[in-house]
DNA sequence: GGAATTTAACTGGTATGATCAGTTGACCAG
DNA sequence: CTGGTCAACTGATCATACCAGTTAAATTCC
């Protein structure tokens, strides 16, 4: 069975022109047509174009004024990391490298920190926490579960952290890489088969060692991070 | 003059919204009044109501299904950076202390990898920006001007990175502390006043000494660091 | 009685069409 | 040229239907 899900207008509307926007047929500065044009241009009502532009609003990619015309923004100077996940994948479903790539830099730069506050703040509870994942990893060797593991591995780490700043980074780089979660699965599987890493790193945790947590996480996140610069780079 | 700005109803709606919900006077799971129920008591058109809910489904802050309830979704779950300004100041104007300590720790574990690769990256162009930067900096010693300037540094050196997460990431740390950029006026001068760091930085990317400029980079912002966590310590 | 089905009363989604409210630029008076 | 006026845009709000899913109670059927 193929899983049909009906798009509402308005998520079509907006879609259609957030795509417009981010791949620059609309440029910076480009003035939309009017809510009554554009209405009547898509054949539907004023309500979903409203509601559409709404949510562009919201992403920062236009700049409405009651009484003017709205205006695409200039995203890329004034939009936050919640444009990744529709920067990362076009519409035609293409990776875009540059984003990639520096989804991997973000990655390597913060999974140390993240690492070494963990073991300052995170404690026992977190270690606790952690003891079960790393089992479940040392009992398989099938890719899809280690990497769904090491999600949750990280994903307490980044709870453990105690900083919400570094939980929300760490939703919006997800959220990017959701939707390519089942290439990367090949892609980044020397990462996911180093387990022992990930149980040494737990184990620094436990031990509230911040130093050696932030060796060991940036050891075990550089080997993804290789593979995928490898796996960019000859794309 | 003061500067007067009207709000419009849907904004008004939203923000209401919005800060009920990051406040947790509606918890997570609360499932939202329906629209018709809530454009009645707050005296507004339901078109408005849909506008502010669209709002907020963008932010990810409710899950709305057609037919059923909309509830409120587990924001520190599922939200991204772009949550930061409204987790920073609460509707009464104070400062989360929790979040103002995150991204000062984010900020610490950035600046010196945008550094770095902005010396791998940024090249001759960069140097060249940045020198009349630095330069207006030694010939100034008024703090407002000297924050103004070390934004305008920094922004240049991440854009000099050449990678557009850094880019978004700077961005969501940049609308969260606009809010409070006059308090870091004083906080912050001990950063503001070491502009002899900045510059060796500046000459640091024109060399391309990437490990050198993550170096000072880590020393200069540590300045901030420690001044910021010392006030929000006694705060 | 218990499982499957129908149905009615919700929920959000879309459509008209009118009116209010800012913005802009052309036009005119001074 | 300066300032004001006005008409023709733009978005903001409204009232009122009706369409389309969801949910749970009522009903039917075994």
């Amino acid at each position: 069975m193929e899983n049909i899900q009906k798009i509402s207008i308005s998520e079509q509307v907006y879609i259609q022109l957030r795509d417009r926007i981010l791949k620059k047929v609309l440029p910076v500065g480009t003035e939309l047509p009017s809510e009554r044009e554009l209405s009547e241009t898509l054949g539907v009502n004023r309500g979903a174009v409203r509601e559409a532009i709404k949510r562009l609003q919201q992403a920062r990619l236009v700049r409405v004024r009651h009484g003017g015309a709205t205006q695409v923004e200039n995203f890329e100077a004034e939009g936050g990391l919640e444009l990744l996940p529709s920067l990362m994948v076009s519409a035609q479903g293409q990776v875009n490298l540059e984003v990639a790539r520096g989804i991997v830099a973000l990655r390597k730069a913060l999974a140390p920190v993240v690492a070494g506050q963990a073991a300052v703040h995170g404690g026992k509870a977190l270690a606790d926490a952690l003891k079960p994942v790393i089992a479940n990893m040392q009992n398989t060797s099938e890719l899809p579960k280690l990497q769904q593991l090491a999600f949750d591995f990280w994903a307490l780490v980044v709870q453990g952290s105690g900083n919400v700043v570094f939980k929300l980074a760490f939703n919006s780089m997800n959220q990017t890489y959701l939707a390519a979660w089942n290439t990367l699965t090949l892609v980044m599987q020397d990462e996911f088969l180093d387990v022992n890493t990930l149980a040494q790193l737990a184990q620094a945790i436990e031990a509230g060692e911040q130093r050696r947590c932030e060796v060991l996480a940036r050891q075990h996140v550089e080997l993804g991070s290789r593979a995928l610069n490898a796996a960019l780079g000859t794309a």
